[in-house]
DNA sequence: ATCAATAATGAGAGCGATTACTGATATGGA
DNA sequence: TCCATATCAGTAATCGCTCTCATTATTGAT
């Protein structure tokens, strides 16, 4: 179970779990994995966030920020500089106890980008 | 409609606009709010973005960011300075077409932190 | 090995938030 | 007036997830 999220980059769902682990054991729940997926949680090997109204896994446990594609849904991981952002230290100058943030930023891919372009200028 | 949401800086959820809309028109129902929300985000009038597994929907056009408060819920907005962030400059310069973006702090308000301390060291 | 205590699982009911459907009512031209 | 279109209240359905509980391992003495 673990193995699985980990084997992918592609911050799965608990469902994406399911059907991977389903392989290897045919009679486990879907219950039994988003329990097991929790207790990972708890456990600090993976780490979990909302996207679009579904919970996803990850087991990059590095502070990452992220960049997702409107278009195609490609879900970029991004390292994180080790320096704070400026509004972050703004905060904890006004007595804020930061303790973490999300970052996210969406547009499109590359690859999209292109398809876009070439559908405007080129045919139709 | 608009004005409910307008009226308050607390980035109501549906079911606030519903009670909130309800005291001036008591045979309005839930699935009309949840639609009328939804067209003036089509339109443009309105944002919404989810926290905690609900949509939550915000008046202010304007970019900004948020502070939210582990203990207490405060969700709190936070000015978006003009300049992108270095991030995200690196994100356009290896071709992605960034169109927006997320940017939650979360941690303790200065409230709660107080609370907190005091009860640490004072009492107990 | 045996057996009781404990923990984990599968199957499915339940839940809260949201969306889709439906029939009734209102609006607005020809 | 008559029909087309829009909107709405009410309600059923859906979706992702959690909970319950009877059943099935697993564990740790004996």
């Amino acid at each position: 179970m673990y193995e699985a999220v980990m084997a992918t980059d592609a911050h799965p769902t608990a469902e994406w779990v399911y059907e991977a682990v389903r392989r290897a054991m045919p009679r486990i729940s879907l219950g039994t994995v988003y329990r097991n997926l929790q207790v990972l949680v708890e456990e600090g090997r993976l780490k979990s966030f909302t996207r679009d109204g579904r919970t996803r896994y990850d087991g990059d446990l590095a502070p990452h920020d992220h960049f997702a594609c409107d278009r195609c849904g490609l879900l970029l991981d991004i390292p994180r500089a080790a320096e704070p952002l400026p509004v972050e230290k703004r905060l904890k100058a006004r007595g804020f106890a930061v303790s973490g943030r999300v970052l996210e930023f969406h547009g499109l891919c590359r690859k999209c980008r292109r398809g876009i372009q070439i559908a405007k200028g080129g045919r139709k």
